[in-house]
RNA sequence: GUAGCCGUAGCUCAGCUGGUUAGAGCACUAGAUUGUGGUUCUAGGGGUCGUGGGUUCAAGUCCCAUCGGUUACCCCA
């Protein structure tokens, strides 16, 4: 949980909108009044007939947050990571690195693919701008998706050149509004995008001067030439150019990285506080939203009170890229669902439970799954119980076993089963 | 915030232009197999048809409201 201010005006105005609000505690509306200018309206519409009016009509409580609500559900885990890090400022070694695992909340409609709480993975570098920072958390990307062999392609861009490309169209306050259209070019065609630049009040000359990027088709080398001669005229576009020619350039020849690695101006990101490298991971064959994504923020320590410090960091979606491993097989294949209990021990009553248990524990000290089962039922239940759960081998100790100081072991696959003591059944599982 | 689709057995669903006692598969229980699973066969239990109202001689079916789920847009992990 944060501070609601925090978290507001970090994420941009889409984000404000979808932190989950809490309401404070006690009596939360205490502390509410509506302004002269609310009442005069209310009351223009409807007599002010009862004490009730303010239910009667319709209040817009998001004018009045701060009253009501000054705690909110963390959104992400960068903006909190900020926070902590201007908080233990001095008592932190920079250039710092952490890992963080943690549930964030999102008040939003959940759906495929989206949910209201899920568990993001934050992996950040900060106190330091070097780019080498940016180099190593993309090899980082490729280690993780490598290792669970699930193929990614991890798109990347900056924040630099998009505002070049806002800066060349003389319309740089509308950054967000360019960036965030063309981010949905693969999306809705170039025609669509174009319209909706002309919705948010982009002019014919700025979007005239961003076209030769909308149908640009090329290789890495060709897109940066274009964008080269571009911005002749943006420092801040050519900085820009640098930026990801040198994370390129690096990738490419020195990180020995497996995955896809594109070079995608269209990518833009919502998320308002990056301000050089952004990077997206989309799993390839799956049908899901981005499983990863990240960049560099400059200025997010700024406004918690500590200048000059910047960082990069990434997030891993979790329950995606649970999803994403589910719908591609990855935990078949990789065998991860393999048998949990090796030995299942059958449960005939009280005498037999006690005679059976304490070499259920041995087995379990020397590191063999083992269970009993818990309930007396019938031995067919049991076996049946067995099978369903993938057990191989089944211990059956009755009466007669007691007596002889002996356990029958039944191998579930072919059906076979033996007569073995105590010692015998233990040196079997243990020395394989 | 906007729009579409769906709510019937524990689960997945069928149920036609309203018309007897609301069905199937899976799961569950029992038996064939009194201490032996996977296959098979037989029998059985289990339903306020999301909720509330309306139309009708008659509503799971039509209408309205409401709640829940889901999908898309938006945005993102």
């Amino acid at each position: 949980m944060e501070n609601m201010d925090t978290l507001m005006g970090k994420y941009g105005e889409e984000g404000d909108r979808l932190i989950f609000k809490i309401l404070n505690s006690g009596n939360y509306l205490e502390k509410f009044s509506l302004s002269k200018k609310e009442i005069d309206e209310i009351t223009k519409e409807k007599s002010l007939a009862n004490e009730w009016f303010l239910f009667d009509h319709k209040v817009d409580f998001t004018k009045h947050l701060s009253e009501i609500s000054e705690k909110a559900l963390r959104y992400d885990l960068t903006v909190p990571f900020a926070r902590y890090v201007v908080q233990h400022q001095n008592e932190i070694t920079f250039p710092f690195k952490r890992y963080q695992i943690q549930p964030v909340w999102r008040a939003d409609r959940p759906q495929k693919g989206r949910y209201r709480e899920f568990y993001q993975c934050d992996a950040d570098i900060i106190g330091s701008d070097a780019l080498l920072n940016e180099v190593e958390l993309v090899k980082l990307i490729d280690d993780v998706f490598t290792k669970i062999s699930m193929p990614i392609t991890i798109k990347i861009n900056n924040r630099k050149i998009l505002g070049g490309i806002a800066e060349i169209a003389g319309q740089p306050e509308k950054i967000t509004d360019i960036t965030v259209a063309i981010d949905k070019l693969d999306k809705i065609g170039q025609e669509k995008v174009i319209e909706e630049m002309q919705s948010k009040g982009i002019s014919d000359e700025a979007i005239q001067a961003i076209k030769p990027l909308l149908h640009f088709k090329g290789d890495f080398q060709e897109k940066i030439s274009l964008l080269s001669n571009l911005f002749e005229s943006s420092e801040i576009g050519k900085k820009g150019i640098k930026e990801i020619e040198y994370v390129f350039e690096t990738l490419k020849h020195l990180a020995n990285i497996q995955s896809e690695v594109d070079f995608d101006i269209t990518l833009a990101r919502g998320l308002n506080y990056y301000t050089g490298a952004i990077i997206e991971v989309k799993a390839k064959n799956v049908q899901i939203g981005s499983i990863c994504g990240g960049g560099r923020y400059d200025d997010l320590t700024g406004i918690f009170g500590l200048k000059n410090v910047s960082g990069v960091g990434i997030s891993f979606g979790i329950d995606r890229i649970y999803d994403a491993m589910n719908e591609l097989g990855l935990f078949e294949k990789a065998n991860l669902l393999s048998e949990s209990t090796l030995v299942l021990f059958t449960n005939f009553g009280k005498n037999e439970t006690n005679y059976c248990l304490p070499t259920v524990f041995k087995l379990r000290e020397k590191g063999v799954n083992s269970e009993i089962y818990p309930d007396i039922a019938k031995l067919k239940k049991q076996m049946k119980y067995a099978n369903d759960k993938n057990i191989p081998y089944v211990v059956i100790a009755g009466e007669d076993e007691m007596k002889e100081q002996a356990f029958i072991l039944k191998k579930m696959d072919t059906g076979e089963q033996k007569s073995l003591s105590e010692t015998e059944l233990i040196n079997l599982f243990t020395t394989v």
